[in-house]
Parts: C-alpha cells; sequence; structure tokens
DNA sequence: GCTGTTTATCGTCAGGAAGACGACTATGAT
DNA sequence: ATCATAGTCGTCTTCCTGACGATAAACAGC
C-alpha cells in the first residue's frame, strides 16, 4: 500500500459508532456513555471510536463493542463464532459538520443484544448505561439534553431498521438468552414495537412456522404462570410470511 | 475544522460508488464505466469518485451521478427537487485490501432511474454503457471477466436491495417514466425479479392498494394492443400489505 | 370487412393467514 | 380452597392471494 498523498485525496478520519439494543424491564434500551472530553463533554453519546489502519469495518465494530461491554458478535457477513449478539452494519454518517473538530465519516453498526449485566467501561460504572430510547429520543428541547452530534439520528435509524427488521426475520431472537419461552419472544416483540400483541396469536405464528422456534426441551416458570415449553431459536433466518406490526 | 492531524487517527480516502440500474428491453441493467489506468485498466467498474473535503455523502452520489448520466437525483433522506432518479446510501466497504492503492472507504449508493438515452460518460460513447446484471455477474471464471476490485459485490448488494424494496415500497415507479400503464410497471417487477406475473392478480393488487398509482387521464397503446390507462405514481411509499414476490 | 393476435381489464372461486376471542391448563400466592 | 398469572389449544370471520375464465379494444394481414 502506497503512503498517504494529500494531493490525491481529502483526508478524513473513519469511525464506527454502534448502535447496542437491548429489552430490559419491558423497555427497549440502548447503550450510552458519557463522553470525557470536549466537544459535548459529559453528555451521552453512542459508543464508538476510530477505524484502525488495517481493519475491516466490522471488525472494528466487533473490537469497539467487546470494549465496552464484553460481547462477543457475530456479524452474518463474516466469518467466525456465534456465541454473542447480532451485528450489522447500518448507515454512514458523514456530514461535513457532523463533528466541528474535522471531517469524519462514520459507519454504524446495530447491535442486537439479550439483556446482560450493567455495562462497563473502562471499569468506571458510571461512564456507561442501558438508557430507555424513549428517554433518548425524547423531542428537543425537553429537559433532557439531547445525545452529542448526530447520534439522536443514528439512534433513530437504528432503532427503526430493528423495528422493520424483525417482522420478517427471525432477529428478535437475539434479544434472548439462548433459550427462551414464547411469551419471552413476545415480550421482545412488544417492547421493540410498543405494542400489546395477542399471546395467543402470537403463539400460533411462531410455533406455526417452520424453522423459526425448535423445542429445547424443558420448561421454565420463571415468569410465574403456568410452566412454559422453553425454545432454541431455529435455522431460518427468513420468515415467511413475515409478522405483521400492527397498525398505530 | 483543525488540519489533518496523522498522529491522531488513520487516514482514510473516502469514496462514493454507485449502484445505477434501469430496466431495458425487459432486463435489468446496470451502468458501468471502463476504467482508463491501473488497477483494473480496461475492465469494467461501477461509476463513482472522490468525496470532496466539504461534501456531504449523498451530495458526493448526486454529483458523480450527474457527472457520469445528466440525471438528477432525488435523496428522500435530503431536502431538495425531485425531478430525476432516485437516490439512496446502499453501505459502506471498507476491507482494508479492496484497493491495493491505498486504504479506500466507499460509501457505496444505489440509483434507480427510468430507461434513459445512452450514458456519457466525459462524451466517450465506449466507455460507459448500461449491461444486464445478470451478465456482468456471471459466476465467476466465466467468459466475460469480472468487475474491478469488490464491485460485483457492492453490485450484489444493490440488485437484492432493489429487489427487496420494491417488495413494500412503491419504489418501482421510480424506473418507469412520469406516465406509465399498469402493464409497464408489471414489466418493471418482472424484469427486477425476473419473474413472470399473472397481468390480471397485478392489475388488482396495483390498482386496489390506495395511493400507489393515480390516473394521469389518457391512455396509450404504445404497448400495442387494447389501450391502457396512463398512471401517475400516487403519494404512498409503503405498501401494505406488500407485494409478494413469488417463490423460486 | 373479417380474422387472428396482442394487451388490458373485470369477475369468480378456493385456500391460507390473521384478528378477535372463548376455553382450558398448570403453576404460585393468599 | 381460591385467586391471579401465564401458557396453550380451538373456533369463527374476514381479508388477501393465486389460478384462471371471459370480455374489450386496439393493430396486422388477407
Amino acid at each position: 500500500m502506497s503512503p498517504y498523498d494529500p494531493s490525491a485525496f481529502p483526508p478524513f478520519a473513519v469511525t464506527v459508532d454502534l448502535v447496542v439494543l437491548t429489552v430490559r424491564r419491558h423497555a427497549l434500551c440502548a447503550l450510552v456513555v458519557r463522553r470525557g472530553e470536549q466537544p459535548f463533554q459529559g453528555r451521552w453519546a453512542l459508543p464508538g471510536g476510530f477505524v484502525r489502519a488495517d481493519e475491516d469495518l466490522s471488525a472494528a465494530a466487533a473490537r469497539e463493542l467487546a470494549e465496552e461491554t464484553g460481547l462477543c458478535a457475530h456479524d452474518p457477513a463474516s466469518p467466525g463464532v456465534d456465541n454473542g449478539a447480532h451485528l450489522e452494519q447500518l448507515a454512514t454518517y458523514g456530514d461535513p459538520r457532523r463533528d466541528p473538530r474535522m471531517r469524519v465519516v462514520s459507519v454504524a453498526h446495530l447491535v442486537l443484544a439479550p439483556d446482560l449485566p450493567a455495562p462497563r467501561a473502562g471499569g468506571d460504572a458510571n461512564s456507561a448505561r442501558w438508557a430507555p430510547v424513549d428517554e433518548l429520543l425524547e423531542g428537543p428541547g425537553q429537559t433532557v439534553e439531547g445525545l452529542a452530534f448526530d447520534h439522536a439520528r443514528i439512534l433513530t435509524d437504528g432503532v427503526e431498521r430493528a423495528r422493520s427488521k424483525i417482522e420478517y426475520s427471525s432477529l428478535a431472537t437475539a434479544f434472548c438468552p439462548p433459550e427462551f419461552t414464547v411469551g419471552e419472544l413476545r415480550r421482545v416483540y412488544e417492547a421493540v414495537w410498543g405494542v400489546a400483541l395477542d399471546p395467543r396469536n402470537f403463539h400460533r405464528k411462531v410455533t406455526g412456522t417452520p424453522g423459526f422456534l425448535v423445542p429445547a426441551g424443558g420448561t421454565t416458570t420463571r415468569q410465574g404462570g403456568r410452566p412454559a415449553q422453553l425454545f432454541r431459536a431455529g435455522g431460518a433466518t427468513l420468515l415467511n410470511p413475515p409478522m405483521l406490526r400492527p397498525e398505530v
């Protein structure tokens, strides 16, 4: 590879930003970290960082994710083990004024993770947290300060991607532990979409879709009530026909 | 904006590459240009170029598009007039070895355009053409040389995006002239999906979806046969329920 | 003009999927 | 024992789709 030649093209900084989503206490939450330096010092932001000189974009995203959460991500587009969360590229944000310091192009990635213990960010528990996305995205001019940079926009896009993707894929299982019940999966859909679903129709739909769920053998009563059958995610990745998101 | 500081982060070149699709003579075609320099000299490639120092990504894509085709693109994510093709960001490709010369991150964009007169590329009619995507994506090791760089992968992703997007949005109309018939729209679906659709069921579906089509008032017989009613694209952008792509 | 061909458009019918909702089951809590 | 909670199985109606018959309106050729 030739050395950098500033006369040939303008230099850019390239970063990855992460929209890490999970479902906690019936709410869709995103991982945010507190900024320690200018600009936007003290404000919450999406985790992220610079892409290294000979690092692929998805590798940079997986590395940042591991640094922030300890999660081992699995990008379906890249080979690798799958013992963690789902990771996919979301979109790229490159407005010339999105970072006041310099020209930064950020490749945002979306991560869907099961509910986790408290995040760690350099051991400082005060500088990273799971926040409900409704809270982070409250209209501008609210009591809560918005996210740094254009991260509200990135988060909005990530949430919308997650909302639409669980319609036609089995990705909602990425929010669940390895073994889960139909009710737990339904509560994931309800939290991500912000709606209530009929338990009976939902049960019929997910158990009737070939390859979506495979019985794991046991039952659990961790949700109270009658014991529920445990399932694992099946091999199917595309749901056809899709799960229909209720109107309004 | 501060000057470039090589100690703070690795420098990247950022480009935009364009997957420009249209439907010609019943086939889905992509715009390709012949490379005039190394690497991949003489091979076909997707049009594209460097992003300028203070230019937004979608602006760079629209500029490259205008330079290559004269089309005035409309990115729904950006304000602007809509007197041309549909443009949206596709994905970003940043493998460290995708360009042997240097570290290049390319933000690919997808353009859907109506059938156009021959492309122009700096006036050299020999260096740009519409090629059927089936031909460009023939399996590796065929008689035809593949596209330069990772452009076959980018084109594959763009085609798949287009194929899935016309299922649940009204974007297929972007392949049509301002006024078109139901049959012309059906032939777009057939070309993009590579299937045959039942004309009667298709007609029922598109005319029965509110906001998809609005009558333009006249009729045409340019396809032969009985005169067909002319329509314009309606205001609806999302089709619900979607147009179903036949299996296999 | 008549006939065949092409394309457009309307109608009918059967099957599948989803929404609404009743009923029953198996736990733990009081 | 009773209640509350959650899970699971069925039924019914409605909507949508795929398959396909039938008619309509243009053109080409005889």
